[in-house]
Formats: structure tokens, C-alpha cells, sequence
RNA sequence: GCCGAAGUGGCGGAAUGGCAGACGCGGCGGACUUAAAAUCCGCGGCCCGCAAGGGCGUCCGAGUUCGAAUCUCGGCUUCGGCACCA
């Protein structure tokens, strides 16, 4: 019989699901929403749209956090770590017209599988604080929260070009990729449509969005939300048009320039084909040429658009406007390079410090003239590309009685020119347009909003909340929304005149659900408002929230916006939702490809459980890399935590047991004697516990990871000695055991009661004890091994007293053989101590 | 084009001014076994050398420093985001 069948086998499938029950049945994890004695810990996880299926990804992002959690509780925080599901969406739709189920049952059948598989990976999620946004008790305050908004002035109506989709419907701009234009969820290309429909005012809060100022989010989310709300600061000029055969003239043309310095080069005037005014200034002679551009211009959004390389095009109006700066007479065009959406749709031309109008004004002969400088540039030097630098010694030329300013001063006294002449004013322009959160879709959250022919929009009064999406409707095997056939839902009598009105079909963008789902966490069931303000005063902002990059300017941007407006209404009085963010990585197939599964290279994590074991799968996790950096998924590197994790097993249970195969097996170091290898042993647990606890809290699990390992094997070194099983081989498995907790909790909190077991202790769970602290002086020492280097390379290295003197660290090292060797009779010109961590002899090479 | 992140062994990665490659995967060698698996021990940057040892080495090129993967400047490459935004 060999030593090893001495003890069970580590066989994770049945300890783990008898570990969670016990965990659920101790309830460990439930926070205590009311205990205000404790200091409080909001950690906050995306949560997961209800497809069906965990892949890897939602491990990968989920496992650490809950590492956190529970490190968190060991430190005796109060930790809320709820979990819910972003019930709405297309896909369920689309699985309902496919295979004629209602989105309600497929969804709410998903979300029962989700939950199994969330409760496998020993997640101490708080189940009774659960949040499913498909739900009436959850929409109906939607529905309530956008009363509000409407009655702030912070919702609106409104006809505008929206961005549609021909499969999905209307799009917010954030939901529209790519420089062909193309729907985020389908792929197809996207088209502008002019429309009414709902708009929230995000533009209000352009500035404060922009200001990241106490909250600590990661630089990539910063830079990328501050680029899409796309702050430029210039000058508004009203240039006024021209009278021509054709029309008086007379009418203002408003532009926006972040140059107002180049307002003397402005040589044409571009309208995008959109503007309000072309039908007006176009000239009879031009109407035939207009016309056809107008309309290529319209079917160019429908074709494939190639953005930055394209040819520019466009035509003459055959009208003029004048330059409020000179006076002078400059043709107006129209072309597609300028954005209806952006600006006024507008924009004064100055094709020699404008890449795109100096491409314009070369395709179409239309006239360059400088009007700034380099400090070595003549006043008309001639232009072979647009001059856009911003360099010092620039001036201001041909820029009547501004010329000769230097640049900078020149666009600051144009602008008071301009104000005082009343042609304009500084101004500054955004990127970010409102988000339009109308959807003809069926599966998403009713806009309480009726409408009368006698009182125009009517909200639903609060009190007739929810307004209810029925239940059976019917596809008709196609994607036009039920609900706008759906006679019995439609007609309704106006909540003001009672007399026959309609109700709206469109229901919201489900991003609206995902704007304000964790206050809800805090009170799931409340009937009688959307949250518990004093719960909400108490518990958020959230402390740290975790999730994916991808939705930088989408969920993590609008979740800023909602939480300002619902401060603003008087619903909360935080101005940001979350205080500190954390993206985790991607994981990839194994062939480095994003998995799918039409690659068939998705990782199904309930595989990966019934053969290594929950905490085998979510440690693996851990210790792949970096968590922000993710990487492809390693099918091998997984035996090698599991094997790990066998050791753990084998050091906790089995310490006196030797393994064939060591020739040293059950000896002590050669050096050391039983009190040494004792020291040895309580200096590693401690200095890991040291390292640890710094990983921890820096989120650096991979390393953490390493270090436990490295503390196994060097308990394994001591297994089967005099010292094994001794006080310190057990404070040292205590300690490993408790910080392994955490990251691996089903095998440590069966070790940790296997050990109580057999001391005659009762159970306890590991996960209610405390995080230990370092014993300081078990980690000092009394020697430390010093490298000397000559010239900054290597060459010895000695052993010394820890605190030698700098001096006799010197002697001892140039009385070295191996130095003196090398130094070859030369003399050091200047040694280096860095603090007696190393020596660093400098001599002269030669 | 603009913004952001990153380039280190066969692979994932560690080290953020002080011994490059911790920890793990894969590989090789050994112990145990009738054998295999599992387990345990050991060896693994490249080149020269039997070895001791030496030379080279963190994308490339300069620089700062006693000392640079790490800091500075210039360049290259990869990934992510934006993309005619006036």
C-alpha cells in the first residue's frame, strides 16, 4: 500500500456542490443591508444578458470579482455583490419568431439555466437581491423614471435624420460602427431617415461628462468617452448671403470654425446637402445639377461609404455669401464631406489650412489663399498641401489690419472683431448628439406615453403604471414590431380627455435598463417608487464595478448620464455612479481567435467544471495573465493549477507522507537543522502572506497565484521531515489555506473542516474567519546574499549580516578571489552600496 | 489620419532604476511501476566550451545613469477605439 493511498483523492465534483448548499444554507454572503457598523463595500459586476449559455468569458470577468468579494469579507467589510439579468434584447426576439416561443419564456427558461451555472463557479452572489430587467416590477420603473425625465424636460420628442437599420429599426449613434456605417448587432449598413422619436438630453451634460474628477477609471475608457463627446472650441460667424438674380439675399449662414484665425482665407462656403436654405439659394441655371447630387448624395449613405480616401464631390448652389471680415463676394457649394449633425452643417472654407477643403478647392479650381506663416515662410509662399501646423513664430498674412499678429493673438482679436461687429461669437461644439432611445421592437420596456388628438403626447399618470406589454402577440413570422398592430394594446382612451387616443409602439433602447439596475439591487421588490433613498444614500456610489472595455460609449457612458439626470429630478444625490472601474481582458479561443461558434472554438465552462472542478477552472483563470489583458484560452494550462491544487491537498492532509522519486525525501536541508527549518518555514508563509495581500488589493491575481505555488513547493520541500506537521508546518498551512480561500474557496474550506475534524473541532466555515496579518519578525533575516558587480555586471556574490556597514561590505568584497581576479590590480575609482543591496565596482576600462 | 494600449525564452507571463526570465505550460532526463497513467525529483534564453567560465541577450536606433526590460528622444510593429467632426 503506497503512502499516497493513505488519504482521499482530491475529487472536487464532490466536494464543491456540497459546499455551496452549505454556504447557502450558512447564508455567509448575505449582506446586511441595514448594518451601518461595518464599513460598507458596493462591488458591482455587469450583469449578463440572458443568451443561454456562461462561455468563458462570463468566468473570466465574474470568478476574480468574486475573489475580491470574499477577500473583502475576510477584512470584515459589509460586501453587497448582487447579480441579475439584462432581460430584454433582440435575441430573444429572434429566437421567438424563429421557433414561435414568446420572449418571456425564452428568456425566463435562459435565466434558469444561467443561475445553475452561476451558482457552479462558488459565487457569493446575493440571490434575493436579484434584478430581471424583462420584468413588470423592474420596467414599470422605467416607465416611472422616464415620467420624470419628461416632466424635467430631459426626455423629448422630436423629428430628426436618425440612424436606421433595416432589420433592427432606429439605432442610437453609439450603436452604429464602423466607417461603412454599420448596425452593431446585425451588420447591416445603416441609413439615415428623418423620424420622430424619443430622445434623452445627454448633450446637456456634455462638460460634466467629460470631467472624470473623483472617480478612478481606467485611461482607455476616459480617452475613449472624452473622444466621443468630442469638445472643440472656436467661434460661431454668421456670414450673411449675397443677393442674386435669383433671391434677395440676405439670410444668415451660420458656421462653426475652430479656426476663426483663417477667416480672411475662407474663399467658398460648403452647405451640407441637407441644409435648410439649399432649395432657396440655388439658382434656376443649377437646380437640374443640385437635384442629381442630392439625390447620389442620399443613396451614397446606402452604398458602401469609404470615409477619409474618398474623392470629394459636390456642386455650385449659384449663390454667394459674404465674408463679414472683408466683404467679399464667396461662392456657396454643397458637399458631402459636411455633416448635416455636426456643427450648423455649415462650414466656411479655407482651403489653405484645411486638408479637406484644400482637396476640395483643387478638384473644383476654386482659389488658395494663405493667410498664416511659418516664421520662415513669405507672406504668399505657395501651398502644395493645406497648412494646418500650429508652430511657433507663426503670423497672421493677407488678413487685412490682423496681419502681422502672431496666430494665436490674431484668432483672439478676430473673435472680439467679430462680437463687436455682432457677426459672431466664441462658441463651442460637441460630437455627442442626444440618445435616441425609441426601438420598434415588441421585447423591450413600453414608453408610457399616449397620444391624443386633442392633447398631443399624454404621459400614462404614474398611478397606471406599469403600462404592460401583453403577453401572447403575434410575429406573423416577420420583424415589424407586434405592437403596432396589436389593436388591443394600442387603443386606450386619453389619460386627460377620455377620449380615443393611441398609445406608442415603440418601447426603450434596453440600455435605459442598464442606466440606473443597481439601485434597484437595494430594494428588487419595492412597490411604491423605483428605490430606497435611503438605502441608496447608504450603499452607493458603487465601489468598484467590473466589466468589459466594449461598452465604453455605450452602457458605462449613459449609466454617467442617467445617474446626473436622476440626481437632477431629485432621485439620488451622487454625481457619478461608480468610483472605481475595472475592465478585465478578453479571452480568446485557442486559436487566438474571439471565440464563436461558427469557429467551434468556444470553451463551455460546465465541461471544464465536471472534469477539473470549479476552483480549478476559476484559479486557472486567475493565473493566465494579467486580468485587464485576457489572452487565448490554454486547454493544458489548466492541469497545471489542478496539479497545484493536488498539492495543497496532499501538504494539508498528508504531511508526513513521502513520495518515491526524491533522493533527499524526508531529510532536512543540508544547512539547516530542525529550529532552522522551522525559521525557513514561517518566513515563507509570512513573506507570501506579505506579497499576497498586496495582490489582492492590486487586483493582480496571476501573481498572487505564483506566490502560493512558490509557498507549496517550498513546503514540499519539509514534507515528510521531523518539521512537517510540527506548529510551524501548521501555521503555514493555515495561512495557505486562508489566503487560497478567496480565489479557490470549495477545496480550502474542506481542508480547513478536515483539519478542524481531526483536532475534535467543529465545523466552521473558512470563509468566516478573518484575513490574517504578517508576523513581522518571522519574516526578517539575519544574512542576505549580496551580488558584486564590476562595471554593472555580475561576477560574485557573498553572504553577509543584514545592516553591514557600507565600508566592510566594500573590504569583504574586494578581498574576493573571483573579484580580484577581474579587477586585475586595478584600483575602483567609486563604489556603489545602493543601500547594502549590491556593490558595484567602477573602474576605468582598459 | 487621430486617440489609447502593448512589444521579454518554444508558449502564457514575472521583474517599473539594482542578480532578466519568478510561477506555470510544453520539452528533456531520472525515481517509482511488470508496463502505462498518476505522482515525485532534476535540467531547460542564445552562442562558444568537457567543465570552470566567457560573450551576447528584454522590437530597432540614440541618450541619461555607477547601473536601463524599466526613464528621455526618434523610429518600427501589433492590438483596440474613432474616422471627411470644420
Amino acid at each position: 500500500m503506497t503512502e499516497r493511498a493513505r488519504i482521499d483523492r482530491y475529487q472536487p465534483t464532490e466536494i464543491e456542490p456540497r459546499w455551496q448548499a452549505r454556504w447557502d444554507e450558512l447564508g455567509l454572503y448575505h449582506a446586511d443591508l441595514a448594518d451601518s457598523t461595518r464599513p460598507k463595500y458596493y462591488l458591482l459586476t455587469m450583469y449578463p444578458y440572458p443568451s443561454g449559455d456562461l462561455h468563458i468569458g462570463h468566468w473570466y470577468i465574474k470568478t476574480p470579482t468574486d475573489a475580491i468579494a470574499r477577500y473583502r469579507r475576510m477584512h470584515g467589510y459589509n460586501v453587497f455583490f448582487p447579480i441579475g439579468f439584462d432581460g430584454f434584447g433582440l435575441p430573444a426576439e429572434n429566437a421567438a419568431i424563429k421557433n414561435n416561443v414568446p420572449p418571456a419564456a425564452w428568456t425566463m427558461k435562459n435565466i434558469e439555466n444561467m443561475r445553475r451555472q452561476l451558482r457552479s463557479m462558488g459565487a457569493t452572489f446575493q440571490w434575493d437581491a436579484e434584478v430581471v430587467t424583462c420584468l413588470p416590477e423592474f420596467y414599470r420603473w422605467n416607465q416611472w423614471i422616464f415620467n420624470q425625465f419628461l416632466a424635467a424636460g430631459l426626455a423629448y420628442r422630436a423629428m430628426a435624420p436618425v440612424d436606421w437599420c433595416p432589420n433592427d429599426g432606429t439605432l442610437a449613434r453609439e450603436q452604429v460602427e464602423g466607417a461603412d456605417r454599420h448596425c452593431w448587432r446585425c451588420g447591416a449598413l445603416v441609413e439615415k431617415r428623418d423620424l420622430e422619436q424619443w430622445f434623452l438630453r445627454i448633450t446637456n451634460y456634455a462638460d460634466e461628462l467629460l470631467d472624470f474628477s473623483g472617480i478612478d477609471w481606467p485611461e482607455p475608457i476616459r480617452a475613449q468617452q472624452t473622444n466621443w463627446i468630442g469638445r472643440s472650441t472656436g467661434a460661431e460667424v454668421v456670414f450673411r448671403t449675397a443677393p442674386d438674380e435669383h433671391q434677395a439675399g440676405g439670410n444668415d449662414l451660420v458656421v462653426f470654425t475652430t479656426r476663426p484665425d483663417t477667416l480672411f482665407g475662407a474663399t467658398f462656403m460648403v452647405l451640407a446637402p441637407e441644409h435648410a436654405l439649399v432649395e432657396r439659394l440655388t439658382a434656376p441655371g443649377q437646380k437640374s445639377v443640385v437635384a442629381a447630387y442630392l439625390h447620389q448624395a442620399r443613396r451614397q449613405t446606402e452604398i458602401e461609404r469609404l470615409s477619409t480616401d474618398r474623392e470629394k464631390t459636390g456642386v455650385p448652389l449659384g449663390a454667394h455669401a459674404i465674408n463679414p471680415v472683408n466683404g467679399e463676394r464667396i461662392p456657396i457649394w454643397i458637399a458631402d464631406y459636411v455633416l448635416s449633425g455636426y456643427g450648423t452643417g455649415a462650414i466656411m472654407a479655407v482651403p489653405a489650412h484645411d486638408e479637406r477643403d484644400f482637396d476640395f478647392a483643387t478638384r473644383f479650381g476654386l482659389p488658395i489663399r494663405r493667410v498664416v506663416a511659418a516664421a520662415d515662410t513669405t507672406d504668399d509662399a505657395p501651398l502644395d498641401e493645406a497648412y494646418v501646423a500650429h508652430a511657433k513664430g507663426e503670423r497672421l498674412v493677407n488678413s487685412g489690419q490682423f496681419s502681422g499678429l502672431p496666430a494665436a493673438e490674431g484668432l483672439a482679436q478676430i473673435i472680439d472683431w467679430l462680437a463687436a461687429e455682432g457677426t459672431g461669437k466664441r462658441a463651442v461644439n460637441y460630437r455627442i448628439r442626444d440618445w435616441l432611445i425609441s426601438r420598434q421592437r415588441y421585447w423591450g420596456t413600453p414608453f408610457p406615453v399616449v397620444y391624443c388628438p386633442i392633447d398631443g403626447i399624454v404621459p400614462v399618470p404614474d398611478e397606471d403604471l406599469p403600462v404592460l406589454l401583453p403577453d401572447n402577440v403575434d410575429y406573423a413570422g416577420s420583424g415589424v414590431n407586434p405592437l403596432s398592430r396589436d389593436a388591443a394594446f394600442l387603443n386606450v382612451s386619453c389619460p386627460s380627455c377620455d377620449g380615443p387616443a393611441q398609445r406608442e409602439s415603440d418601447t426603450m433602447d434596453t440600455f435605459v435598463d442598464s442606466s440606473w439596475y443597481w439601485f434597484r439591487y437595494l430594494a428588487p421588490h419595492k412597490d411604491d417608487g423605483p428605490i430606497d433613498s435611503a438605502l441608496v444614500a447608504q450603499w452607493t456610489p458603487v465601489d468598484q464595478y467590473t466589466g468589459g472595455a466594449e461598452h465604453a460609449v455605450m452602457h458605462l457612458l449613459y449609466a454617467r448620464e442617467i445617474t446626473k439626470m436622476m440626481r437632477d429630478v431629485g432621485l439620488v444625490e451622487q454625481d457619478e455612479p461608480f468610483l472605481r472601474l475595472f475592465n478585465q481582458g478578453q479571452i480568446l479561443g485557442a486559436d487566438g481567435e474571439r471565440m464563436s461558434k461558427s469557429r467551434g472554438n468556444v470553451q463551455d465552462p460546465d465541461e471544464l467544471v465536471q472534469r477539473h472542478g470549479a476552483d480549478s477552472v476559476r484559479l486557472f483563470l486567475m493565473f493566465m495573465g494579467p486580468w485587464d489583458q485576457g489572452g487565448p484560452w490554454s486547454p493544458e494550462g489548466i492541469g497545471g493549477v489542478h496539479r497545484f491544487l493536488n498539492r495543497v491537498w496532499t501538504l494539508a492532509l498528508d504531511p508526513q507522507g513521502r513520495e518515491g522519486g526524491d533522493p533527499d525525501a524526508g531529510k532536512l536541508p543540508a544547512a539547516e537543522d530542525a529550529a532552522a527549518a522551522e525559521r525557513s518555514i514561517r518566513m515563507a508563509a509570512h513573506r507570501t502572506l506579505r506579497v499576497v495581500t498586496d495582490e489582492y488589493d492590486g487586483f493582480r491575481f496571476n501573481t498572487m497565484v505564483a506566490h502560493l505555488m512558490e509557498l507549496a513547493n517550498s513546503l514540499f520541500r519539509y514534507r515528510g521531515t521531523e518539521v512537517a506537521g510540527g506548529p510551524a508546518w501548521d501555521e503555514a498551512i493555515r495561512l495557505l489555506l486562508l489566503m487560497l480561500a478567496p480565489a479557490a474557496p470549495h477545496i480550502t474550506d474542506e481542508l480547513w473542516n478536515r483539519r478542524r475534524a481531526a483536532t475534535g473541532q467543529p465545523e466552521s466555515s473558512i470563509h468566516a474567519e478573518s484575513w490574517p496579518s504578517v508576523d513581522v519578525q518571522a519574516t526578517a533575516t539575519e544574512t542576505r546574499e549580496v551580488p558584486i558587480q564590476v562595471n554593472g555586471k555580475v561576477r560574485d556574490r557573498i553572504t553577509v549580516p543584514v545592516g553591514i556597514e557600507p565600508a566592510e561590505l566594500e573590504r569583504l568584497a574586494l578581498a574576493r578571489d573571483r573579484i580580484r581576479e577581474v579587477l586585475g590590480g586595478r584600483t575602483p575609482e567609486r563604489v556603489i552600496h545602493a543601500g547594502g543591496r549590491l556593490v558595484n565596482l567602477v573602474v576605468r576600462e582598459g
